[in-house]
DNA sequence: TCTCTTGGTTACGAATTGGTACCTACTGGT
DNA sequence: ACCAGTAGGTACCAATTCGTAACCAAGAGA
């Protein structure tokens, strides 16, 4: 049973290392966010995505931040300024957002159509 | 701090259903290997993703079942056969694993070029 | 008869995850 | 003087997750 290989096959698919980053709980919220409302505070963010906590939001922010999605602006005023911009690279996932709620709006119509259809069938069958 | 609606954005966010499912450890392998080597059997899939665990396999598959993505084919003979296969709906995400994996390769590609003239430059810098 | 096969299910247990509460340091408002 | 807010960090605690191991059915081959 033992697989000799340990799992390299990982290599063969590149797009596994961005779903790894898009899979975090939140990490969609935010970059809708970012890209939808532009460049934001901490606490602008955080009340924007309403549900997060404080410790996740950081975490994700520093995971993408790592990746290159975002930058990160310190101003050390006070009260000190933190600004999350998406970065260029942050900016290609974009593309795969839009087909991505492309796709999901297609099937959000669909289901709506199909439901209608069937209330339409019960109400013929009465 | 408690915010007045619950979180009702999240239905500003279509894509975020399809995130939801795509996000399980496993799902982009098994639907990548459906994808690229058509419909299969159990076993086979299993030995494919290499490192899951038939729990986790039966899972991930009866979730993309009810999500639709997947029709699973039941032979109730002896030795059980069953095939996985991409539904209509399934194959839909093929275009946005496609562009994931265009962005991936692309930032491969260039992560690799960075890299390479980073080399060139400390070779340089000598 | 004993074992191997397929495609699972279930129970158990360890590890990770994520939330809550509390801490910083500094200032502005009352 | 005290509380609120800004941008977190840290400790602790509960819940969830995921792997492992054991088990199942029923036929085929040794």
């Amino acid at each position: 049973m033992a697989d000799a290989e340990p799992r390299k096959e990982s290599a063969s698919c590149p797009m596994d290392f961005i779903l790894r980053m898009l899979m975090g709980p939140w990490t969609t919220y935010i970059l809708y966010n970012l890209k939808s409302h532009g460049p934001q505070r901490f606490g602008e963010l955080k009340r924007r995505v309403a549900g997060i906590s404080a410790k996740m939001l950081t975490e994700r922010l520093r995971t993408l931040e790592g990746a290159g999605l975002l930058r990160r602006d310190y101003e050390a005023t006070i009260p000190p300024k933190v600004t999350y911009s998406l970065t260029k690279r942050g900016h290609e996932l974009d593309g795969v957002l839009n087909s991505l709620a492309e796709v999901g709006l297609r099937w959000e119509t669909e289901d709506a159509a199909a439901r209608s259809q069937r209330a339409a069938e019960l109400k013929a069958a009465e």
